[in-house]
DNA sequence: GTAATTTGAGGACATTTGTCCTTTTTGTTC
DNA sequence: GAACAAAAAGGACAAATGTCCTCAAATTAC
């Protein structure tokens, strides 16, 4: 809770009272590993902020190839943001990768804090924003990293999660096969 | 003008009165072939709406290479989303490919927009959140298209881009040297 | 603990792409 | 129209990546 709080105080002020009224329009949520936050083709009615844990994002090709977006770990928000933001059918896969607790707020409920809160609409705009950056951000780095540079970015931004999710995810977030993936292991190791 | 008024409507409903005096806020620019919309480094201060022409929006990576994200035609808005709404320095360059009609608003001028008019809240809003999801396709494309099929969807799509853009900025669109682009080429069109 | 199963490492070869060129084509100037 | 310049096509080889394997290590089941 209180890094959740901290959290909303880094996005826009919000005082104490607000937040101990906020925080009755949010659940808590436990997953266990394997668990799916967000199964293909369902409509996404939460959004999660992660206390604890791993969730992998990604979805399924027309090859029948999955694509790793990402993984998100503490203290982040976590959702199929264009599923959520559309009440469509969601392309997106949100999978827990270990047990993982979240405190999740539904479609209905961040309405009427928007409604009821004028402070919840300023979040709002600016976690939409922050949306938008993100995906930039995660474009960015697909026209300019190499499939090296980007397990160097995992290695260093969030190593756990190399023991956490599989050869196959981690290959597939960076956009390579398999046996691309241990070559470059093979050459940041061995040199 | 009447394009303009056409892609609002489509967005929301706004009265012709409200255009009337929506219009007001914009101003006519005109750009020649390779005058820039945006300059790299520079704060982007407008969005513009394009009456006719084509506009290259690209960038320049750390290694000294063009990256075109794409290029923006007839009934399209165009801007440096991420510096204009959060008014820092632009790493997109936006240049004209052609010579180029735009109907063009400033930061200050939408902002007041957005306060007089709870109908342009609404269009800020769905703009802000369009913005997501085409950024969100995009990168979907980076996953998921092979150069050639971002060629072929080009040819469908923009077949007009071809004869504008020259080889290099092709090239840089379809994330492949110019060498891979000739043989792109000459595998579509000799079979 | 042993056997069976899953997962990661890496060999061999084919395919693709990049680099560095030269040649050809197109467009421009006088 | 000839001469020049600019842009695109494409040859030759090197480097990177994918495909299809096998083998070793780790994990799970019994």
């Amino acid at each position: 809770m209180l890094k959740f709080k901290e959290y909303l105080q880094n996005i826009s002020t919000i005082s104490d009272k607000e937040f101990e009224e906020t925080i009755s329009y949010f659940s808590e949520k436990h997953l266990h590993k394997g668990d799916f936050f967000i199964k293909q083709f369902s409509v996404c009615r939460q959004v999660g902020f992660i206390i604890k844990g791993t969730i992998r994002i990604y979805y399924i090709n027309q090859k029948d190839e999955e694509t790793t977006y990402g993984f998100c770990q503490e203290n982040c928000l976590t959702t199929s943001f264009k599923s959520f933001i559309s009440q469509t059918p969601s392309d997106l896969i949100l999978q827990a990768l270990e047990d993982t607790d979240l405190l999740t707020i539904d479609y209905d409920k961040l309405n009427l804090l928007y409604k009821n809160y004028p402070t919840w609409q300023n979040i709002g705009r600016i976690i939409t924003q922050n949306e938008f950056l993100n995906m930039e951000q995660y474009a960015s780095v697909l026209n300019n990293e190499t499939a090296k540079e980007k397990y160097l970015r995992l290695l260093k931004e969030q190593p756990n999660v190399l023991q956490k999710a599989n050869i196959e995810d981690i290959a597939s977030y960076l956009g390579v096969t398999r046996r691309t993936l241990s070559r470059i292991r093979q050459k940041i190791y061995q040199k």
